[in-house]
DNA sequence: ATGACGATTTACT
DNA sequence: GTAAATCGTCATA
């Protein structure tokens, strides 16, 4: 299962007693909170304790009832995605094809609802954290398959429906660390259309996918 | 009650 | 490149 490990120098080690993003982080415009992402940490933490974590390499923007590709268009509200009529700073979880996982970011205010998907995530090499992320992921042959897709990463870092709607602010399942400064600074973003929404007309080509230039984590070049 | 479909992944030709 | 997997949700009846 190992034969993947990744170079030295390859994956970030977890720096300690970073921040976590704040309610204001998430109570923003919604492209600024899906280019903000870029580079940051989310970590899950397991009920047995265990942490999984992984650096956000890839994001989506989701912009409310106007946005034929959202899963709140025209307005549409239901059991399904009442947490994007949460407050900024609520995960959101759903559950699609029968048998996968996303997880998005709620923004902005109950009135806008509003999130950014996470696409994917370079792991963190975080002690047993990498071992465990590959457990949870066992068709995965190299370590840039372990999180490069929303549903992957939900499956590495067992994310479910049991999440949607927590608290990642002040919740103790999952939350988001402030990387530093210098990392974030040479973090070169790219964009292009998301993925997956052809249905969703002139919304379909907005450049609302971002992910960072270059990074090999990435779900697709 | 029934049928279509999906913010995807994987295996296979 | 194409297709299967697999089921909760939603629109229609």
């Amino acid at each position: 299962m190992f034969d993947f490990l990744p170079q030295p120098g390859d994956l970030p080690r977890p720096a300690e007693g970073l921040p976590r993003l704040d309610r204001s982080f998430y109570q923003r415009d919604t492209v600024a909170v899906a280019r903000g992402l870029l580079g940051q940490r989310l970590v899950r933490q397991r009920s047995d304790g265990t942490r999984l974590a992984g650096l956000i390499v890839e994001t989506e923007a989701y912009l409310g009832p106007e946005d034929q590709a959202a899963h709140t268009k025209n307005g549409h509200r239901s059991a399904r995605n009442e947490s994007m009529y949460q407050q900024g700073g609520t995960g959101y979880v759903y559950f699609t094809y029968g048998m996968h996982h996303c997880i998005n970011v709620v923004t902005r205010d109950a009135r806008h609802p509003q999130a950014v998907l996470i696409r994917a995530l370079q792991p963190c090499v975080d002690g047993p954290s990498l071992a465990a992320m590959a457990e949870q992921r066992p068709g995965a042959k190299r370590v840039t398959d372990l999180c490069s897709g929303p549903a992957k990463l939900c499956a590495a870092l067992n994310i479910d429906r049991a999440l949607d709607g927590c608290d990642l602010v002040g919740g103790d399942l999952l939350w988001l660390e402030r990387a530093r400064a210098r990392a974030l600074a040479t973090t070169r973003i790219a964009s292009g259309p998301r993925v997956g929404v052809a249905y969703a007309g002139d919304w379909a080509d907005r450049p609302l996918r971002f992910w960072v230039g270059g990074n090999r984590f990435v779900s697709r070049g």
